[in-house]
DNA sequence: CGTTTTTGACCCGCGC
DNA sequence: GCGCGGGTCAAAAACG
């Protein structure tokens, strides 16, 4: 037990020094390419005949640490990274962690986004057991359930929109109980992370609909990606609306900056009730950034992104995992240099075992 | 032949 | 209590 402490420790601390790195590196690339989006659309534009490629991301974040520490409580790795996260009190006062599993459990994650494919490919398995026309969609609704190990309580539900025949509408609830292959972590750390902010907030103030859609669009003025948090349905949920990017073709870190700022721009509304103090004076710090953004101040991006990664970093896991995100994310832009031609090409970048 | 998909039946919660 | 709609089951079919 010990040794493994250790070894989770050191772990903890590399992941947070690589997060710090990249932190640094993702201000000062924003800073850089921050005006150059409108351009890069115009060239897109040129190359693609005046069609703009819509640009997916896959979000990232918590993983393993997380679901072990939310699916299966007696995981020795989940309580001593729990124990040592000492300094930061991630407990949210007066907050039931049954209620809180229950509600993961049943938190629900949505992801909007325009594929050809007929189900986007996120790392896992799935098994299909039962298909429906809901009403008010013609497209049928498509079930799945995780068949990566036996007994894993995940299940997604996979629609195309209505209006829009483009876009693919994912839907997933429940938390993995296996670990998962790197290709999986990202969308598996994306619906965990997003559930668990959800459910920190909507648990603690039950009081309808909070959308951090201002916050997501006035951020990166470069994308309008949306995060609406609904906590007036019968379990909470989050949609990811990955469908409006209209930048296309971005250098990487662009693709990390805008998942850092769907995270980041649903800290302060959901996190912010929940967490400590310092959570909510990073929410502050953000709030006021963004106040100073919208009215032109072009270094606020980079305070803006401070902010929220400080906001970020006051969950320890999150912080470790996003760093390990990232860093993968990048590595895996690297050795696949030829990504982002069109909406496929990022996705599958990740994976491809459907 | 084992695994996955299809599809009608069934179950259950919700609103009236 | 009843009907409706969403979600799941499970037998049969399809697939590799």
């Amino acid at each position: 037990m010990n040794a493994e402490n250790e070894r989770l420790k050191e772990m903890l601390i590399q992941a947070t020094e690589n997060y710090n790195t990249i932190k640094i590196h993702l201000c000062s690339l924003m800073m850089k390419n921050g005006g150059k989006a409108k351009e890069e659309d115009e060239e897109n534009k040129k190359r693609n005949g005046g069609i703009i490629v819509p640009r997916q991301f896959i979000d990232l974040g918590l993983a393993v640490a997380a679901d072990a520490d939310e699916s299966s409580p007696s995981s020795p790795e989940g309580k001593s990274q729990r124990e040592d996260s000492s300094g930061v009190d991630n407990k949210v006062p007066g907050f039931n962690v049954d209620q809180s599993e229950a509600a993961m459990r049943k938190a629900r994650v949505s992801v909007r986004a325009r594929s050809e494919a007929p189900m986007i490919t996120d790392g896992c398995q799935w098994r299909k057991y039962g298909q429906k026309i809901a009403k008010g969609n013609p497209c049928p609704r498509a079930y799945y359930r995780c068949t990566m190990a036996t007994g894993c309580p995940v299940r997604k539900q996979v629609q195309r929109c209505a209006e829009d025949r483009t876009i693919l509408i994912t839907t997933y609830e429940g938390n993995h109980n296996h670990p998962l292959p790197p290709s999986a972590m990202s969308m598996a750390s994306t619906t965990s992370s997003a559930a668990r902010m959800l459910v920190s907030g909507s648990t603690s103030s039950p009081d309808g609909l909070m959308n951090s859609n201002l916050l997501t669009t006035t951020l990166l003025p470069c994308s309008s990606t949306m995060a609406t948090i609904s906590a007036s349905t019968q379990f909470p949920s989050v949609t990811l609306d990955l469908t409006q990017s209209s930048f296309s073709s971005p250098p990487p870190p662009y693709n990390v900056a805008n998942s850092v700022a769907v995270t980041a721009a649903l800290v302060p509304q959901v996190f912010g009730r929940a967490l400590d103090n310092q959570s909510k004076f990073s929410g502050i710090q953000m709030s006021k950034a963004l106040d100073r953004l919208q009215q032109g101040e072009q270094n606020s991006i980079a305070d803006t992104v401070n902010a929220a990664t400080a906001a970020i970093a006051t969950d320890p896991s999150f912080a470790a995992a996003l760093a390990a995100a990232i860093t993968s994310i990048i590595e895996s832009s690297q050795s696949h240099p030829n990504n982002g031609h069109n909406s496929n090409a990022y996705v599958t970048n990740s994976s491809n075992a459907m």
